[in-house]
DNA sequence: CGCATTTTAGGTTTGTCACCTAAGATAAAA
DNA sequence: TTTTATCTTAGGTGACAAACCTAAAATGCG
């Protein structure tokens, strides 16, 4: 029951990209596997991911690089989790048992509360600046 | 991101002794197995995760079964999945890159609210009846 | 004691996660 | 056109966990 790494990892990358959306030059992946700390060729296949789920658009060559296919505040982390596990909360609906469909039934309302709350975060959200700013130590 | 088939099953078996709760004879694993179409040899060490957790008792020998710890209204679907899996929803905070803890801090907004969730379905609700009864296709 | 049951300690199999390797495709620039 | 910087794709690996199974030991009831 956790979240995977993966998951985290396109949030960083999502935001990453939502900082630089308005810029003209579009960042590439080393500079993007550096400044989010993710290993640069597990980050290939987690925009490649994005990319297929339609969340960002990418350029190749030379000035190549990737970017937000719409406005931060349109990308939920509900669009990231789809994109990239495919499933926000499934489970394995067997049904064998005599006590399946209410336990199916009661987890089914959970996930709807879930998907709910991630619908209501977006790319924004994660690039705001702290109230406070950043206080260190 | 999916919920594990081991919290199922602890959730069908938990609503089955919900069931039982009032009766003297306890149920034993076969039974419970046959039950909730779980296989006994898995069945044994789900039991023995809710037994540690806090939420069953067990008795052994002749006239042997688990029972209920308390009362059906008072156990969450949120204890069967500490019980069961150690945590809900947890990621890993790695907090390398850049966008790390604001990611974290959305993730946590997240958890938090699927724990209100949980904890607000009991296995009273996996028990109770249809409104309309069962239908048949 | 003898039996039914739980309890505990292992093993197996299958799959997934996180990550790496390497070759190919594309487009800008020299 | 050649070079070069990037994306694209396919595949592979090692560690780990999930979902089971096997077998023996402990415990309590009759």
């Amino acid at each position: 029951m956790k979240l995977s790494l993966k998951v985290e990892y396109a949030c960083q990358v999502l935001a990453q990209l939502a900082r630089s959306f308005d810029k003209t030059e579009m960042p590439h992946i080393e500079e993007l596997s550096r400044l989010e700390g993710i290993p640069s060729n597990y980050l290939v296949q987690i925009l490649n991911e994005l990319r297929n789920g339609g969340l960002i658009v990418s350029r190749r060559g030379k000035q190549g690089g990737y970017r937000l296919s719409r406005s931060p505040a349109e990308i939920s982390l509900h669009d990231v989790v789809c994109a990239v596990d495919g499933e926000l909360l499934g489970f394995s609906l067997k049904s064998g048992g005599q006590s399946a469909a209410k336990v199916a039934e009661a987890w089914t309302q959970v996930a709807k509360s879930f998907e709910a709350e991630t619908r209501a975060i977006n790319l924004e959200n994660l690039i705001e600046e702290s109230p406070e700013g950043m206080w260190y130590i």
